[in-house]
DNA sequence: ACTCCACTGGAAATGAAGGCAG
DNA sequence: CTGCCTTCATTTCCAGTGGAGT
């Protein structure tokens, strides 16, 4: 009869090993997570946006509805930052003096309808207030989801503040033109709430965009009477700026362990063309794993150079990391005409798209699908920034087409597809053979 | 005016998840 | 559990459109 466990006689001790903090040039490296709330001593240059916030929403807590906000302004610049630091601080005064506050917040860039962002707000609403609601994905309707919110919310809370995040992002499918996108359906029945009465608790909607106009001019004149935000507008910060946030947030890392220029370097590449705090944030973050990976106990520009890669493909890979692998193997044939094409236009001719698909589809024995399916998902990739388009002629009689350029570095687009689904081959396994049948393609195109 | 062929948008078809009554 | 009914998402079908050269 042996008893291994408590004879334990090896040198090494699991316990002792997992005990011994790791080394690390991070002291608390979740002050350099964008998405975490910090204290309001570490937040610079948004002195009226803040106080404007803090106007609004604290009526909540004298028993009125705070009015709806419309927080603006581009990427980066501290709307969610501003928007998450008050709407906490005040579900802490509410506690202390009875007003049962939630604050959800809902990220619309993965979601596809309308009725995905109730059923998720509903979802996070009920976690934040400890009831089981059973509320069902599917098999019930939209609306029968927002009268369960609006129980939810007059059981349990005096105010629920509901945060949209990029808000623009939620289109829906849309069949026709004239149908409203799915941002504004949901706008709509949140709002109407305060409205129809027989609602105890009140519902403040709070909308961050970087793309006000999108919102504004979507919204039907229906929606328009039941939601008149209060408008806030963050604007880009300077370098100057992005300095200081990065200074207040030093104390991430262990003294001595940052290199004198990192921080100066880090806030000029934040600052470079769009004052994206976020960017120079993530960018330091990355820097300092890179060093800690490498076992180094100092943070140097060479680093940086490296996080800075990093933080670009992270960026692609927020935006096309959920979409399906049919549409991401799209895109990528589309960054490949763009790296191997010959023309110096780096033009990327729509019909060649569906071509080198098609033959990425067969190689991988993947189903193809049609040629309007994929005209369609490019739209798409347009309509979130990634690609551009144009239309134009070939001459000769054979017709229009569209031209794609990309907004964003090629190689790093077929990079992040391919580790993001290793099916796909990276650049340097493919180059000759993908070389000369991209340039074919386009030659016959172009009958050249 | 005609032709080429890529593009467009509505609508039908297909597929998937899931509630609910019996 | 089964059968039947929703709702929502994705894809294809199809008829019509449009830009430039002949």
């Amino acid at each position: 009869m042996d008893n291994q466990s408590s004879s334990s006689s090896s040198s090494f001790s699991i316990k002792d090993g997992l005990k011994t903090e790791p080394d690390s040039v991070f002291k608390n490296k979740s002050l350099l997570r964008s998405d975490r709330i910090v204290d309001e001593d570490r937040i610079v240059g948004r002195d009226n946006q803040l106080s404007e916030v803090i106007r609004l929403l604290k009526v909540g807590l004298y028993g009125d509805t705070p009015e709806d906000m419309l927080l603006y302004g581009p990427s980066g610049t501290g709307k969610s930052l501003i928007m998450g630091a008050v709407s906490q601080q005040l579900v802490a005064i509410g506690e202390e003096n009875g007003t049962d506050i939630a604050v959800v917040e809902l990220n619309c860039r993965n979601l596809k309808s309308e009725d995905r962002a109730a059923y998720s707000i509903i979802d996070q609403l009920a976690r934040k207030v400890g009831v089981e609601t059973k509320i069902a994905k599917k098999g019930v309707s939209t609306s029968e989801k927002y009268t369960r919110l609006f129980d939810l919310v007059s059981d349990h809370l005096d105010l629920a503040i509901i945060i949209l995040d990029e808000l623009d992002l939620l289109w829906g499918n849309r069949r026709s033109k004239n149908e409203t996108p799915a941002f504004a359906d949901l706008l709509y029945k949140l709002t109407r709430s305060d409205r129809i009465g027989g609602l105890d608790g009140e519902i403040a909607v709070s909308v961050l965009t970087n793309n006000a106009k999108k919102i504004e001019e979507n919204l039907d004149s229906r929606t328009e009477s039941t939601f008149g935000p209060q408008k806030i507008l963050f604007s880009d910060y300077d370098a100057n700026q992005i300095q200081q946030i990065l200074q207040r947030r030093q104390d991430a890392f262990y003294e001595n362990t940052l290199e004198d220029e990192v921080i100066s370097k880090a806030a000029a590449f934040g600052a470079q063309g769009d004052g994206d705090a976020r960017k120079a944030i993530d960018l330091l973050r990355f820097a300092g794993t890179f060093a800690d990976r490498q076992g180094d106990d100092k943070v140097t520009a060479s680093h940086l150079e490296r996080a800075q890669e990093k933080v670009e493909q992270q960026y692609t890979l927020d935006i096309i990391g959920n979409v399906s692998l049919q549409k991401k193997a799209v895109l990528y044939s589309a960054a490949l005409i763009d790296v191997y094409g010959e023309r110096d236009d780096s033009k990327i001719p729509n019909p060649t798209i569906y071509q080198v698909y098609s033959d990425l589809c067969s190689r991988q024995g993947m189903n193809l699908r049609s040629e309007e399916s994929v005209r369609r998902w490019m739209r798409e990739y347009e309509t979130m920034g990634i690609v551009q388009s144009q239309r134009t002629s070939r001459g000769k009689a054979k017709g229009i087409h569209t031209e794609y350029s990309l907004e964003k570095n090629a190689e790093n687009i077929v990079k992040t597809i391919s580790e993001a689904e290793g099916r796909f081959p990276g650049l340097d396994e493919i180059r000759n053979q993908i070389q000369n049948q991209v340039n074919q393609k386009l030659r016959t195109f172009y009958r050249y």
